[in-house]
DNA sequence: GCAATGACGCTCT
DNA sequence: CAGAGCGCCATTG
């Protein structure tokens, strides 16, 4: 086993997102609010990037607000995230972005903005 | 223990 | 609608 223990904080960040559905994104602040740690959305991507070698995580379904991949040190990584999320069946727009009224992860119990005209 | 870092978010221009 | 600026907060050196 490794002798890196995880912190709190990140624990509860890697079981949210392990918990995101394939073809499903989520938001770095939804994470982040959902992991209890809300306004701490820059922790889940520090988190993401200090994920331990052995542990898998869909990391690639967490995305920024505006719903584009974030800009990362390197590009291929940036590569590397689109297309994993397009082999689950996640659409681009022609500007490189998600559609979040269609591809965002709605937790069973989340209100939907939807249900609010109703 | 303080200062810097960072895969972010919201607001104002 | 795109870009810039400031705020937030746990982890690291």
């Amino acid at each position: 086993m490794s002798g890196m223990k995880v912190s709190e904080p990140y624990a509860r960040i890697y079981a949210v997102v392990k918990r995101i559905p394939a073809g499903r994104v989520a938001t770095y602040g939804q994470v982040a609010a959902l992991a209890g740690l809300a306004g701490a959305a820059r922790q889940v991507g520090y988190a993401l990037n200090a994920t331990p070698r052995g542990i898998r995580i869909p990391w690639q379904r967490v995305v920024n607000a505006q719903g584009t991949v974030s800009r990362r040190a390197d590009p291929d990584d940036e590569i590397r995230q689109r297309r994993l999320l397009e082999a689950e069946g996640v659409r681009f727009d022609p500007r490189g972005r998600i559609p979040l009224d269609r591809y965002r992860w709605k937790p069973r119990g989340t209100p939907r903005a939807e249900d609010d005209l109703f």
